[in-house]
DNA sequence: GAGCTTGAAAATGTATCCAATCCTCGTTTA
DNA sequence: TAAACGAGGATTGGATACATTTTCAAGCTC
């Protein structure tokens, strides 16, 4: 007997072992900014950082490398994903095109509750909140549009995609002027509002042009992708 | 001249390290149907087959979970991503979203000797090969057409997706039927014309046709995702 | 003095060994 | 007789130690 379709791992979403813990502690510090895009990484001080041997770190390693937020080099080393402009737009490219779906998937799956919550998310980033409390507040209210969707892929790729262009979302937010930032409320705004009249082309629409005002807006700043 | 190019008569690429390797025969062996989806994958077994510790094999394991081509669970074992017919029909709902993007991107790039072979593949499958031919050219196909891009990001997103649902594409190809045979056949020949003519708007929507049309079929056969 | 070569140091990749965890199967008990 | 419990076996995860590769810098040649 060939037993091999012992149990069905499709809901198992779980990484593995204590190598998870530290992939889940290095995916922190590098979305909190304290590893920037560019910077090498050692094995060996991550080892000692986490308190940890280097093979559990090769594995945290090679789970963010997957994520795309770590760049693997043969018998080189480690360094933190950085992205050209090119490469940004790209994934805001692809941004424009995933997360209107997602969204339509999640739409019929949000409850009042949920539902309740938006407005109130908007509201907050408006009140001019610290950069790091704004991309906080800004990464809730787009995650709870998606939380409906009980999807598993497309739901993971979304939060790749935004992994990946967490540091440079930092970055435009920083530098952000008074006027593109009162577009940005007004977009949520209009998406919240569709949200709420249950109009999901409408949702849709509005996600899209967000997603694209804000590539636009790359190209308008190249320097933060010049300095290296 | 910093020439240490002088190697030996075993020339080894710049792929050094063998858990690249493992990593490429593991993802080889999964996309031409060696493991079956749900198969368990035991590390012993593997490090064995490729002649090779087990630790370079928990690497490519790790590599390929990226992937998404196998699902591992702590202290337990890994196994072949085996995808439910939800989330097969997600994958391609993903995929009629990014790959028209892709092949916009990737038509300007598209020299005239490049689109000389797109015909005579299509030509090709018209042939009535075999499936695992079959399955060949329509990937070669495919990728022809994204091969104007030098996109890195999305590129390797489609590769991915494609790679995910290999073994349901093997399956759907089994039981095809003559008439959504010939469907195909005249979707890709449109697809061909359309790039041939230069004229991106047709070619998108042809390909998002395409894809969700295949997508549409995946309901009419749920069976190849019962028997697991 | 500039550029190439060479050698040492450091970082990565791999192998072997040991500990922790999970599955299987036999035993026991209600 | 069936279900729960527990011991044994098997498999994975991690740590230490070693081999390989790369890099950097000092020294030598031209």
């Amino acid at each position: 007997m060939t037993g091999h379709e012992d149990r069905s791992p499709t809901t198992v979403e779980k990484t593995a072992g204590s190598a998870g813990r530290i992939a889940d502690a290095l995916r922190a510090d590098i979305l909190s900014g304290a590893f920037a895009p560019g910077e090498r990484i050692r094995q060996e001080v991550l080892a000692e950082r986490y308190g940890a041997s280097r093979l559990p770190v090769r594995d945290a390693l090679r789970a963010l490398e997957a994520e795309g937020l770590v760049i693997m080099v043969p018998n080189t080393g480690a360094w933190v994903a950085k992205l050209s402009l090119e490469e940004c737009q790209e994934v805001y490219q692809v941004r424009e095109r995933v997360e209107p779906l997602l969204l339509r998937m999640s739409m019929p799956g949000l409850d009042a509750e949920t539902r309740d919550r938006l407005l109130p998310l908007v509201e907050a980033m408006r009140q001019e909140p610290q950069v790091e409390e704004f991309l906080r507040l800004d990464r809730e209210f787009h995650m709870l549009t998606y939380s409906g969707a009980e999807s598993t892929i497309l739901g993971d790729l979304v939060e790749r995609l935004w992994n990946t262009t967490q540091h440079y979302r930092r970055a435009f937010t920083l530098l952000g002027t008074e006027r593109t930032s009162r577009t940005v409320h007004l977009e949520h705004e209009m998406l919240a509002l569709a949200i709420l009249r249950d109009d999901p082309d409408g949702a849709e629409r509005v996600l899209l042009g967000h997603i694209s005002s804000t590539r636009l807006e790359l190209s308008r700043h190249p320097e933060v992708f010049h300095r290296l």
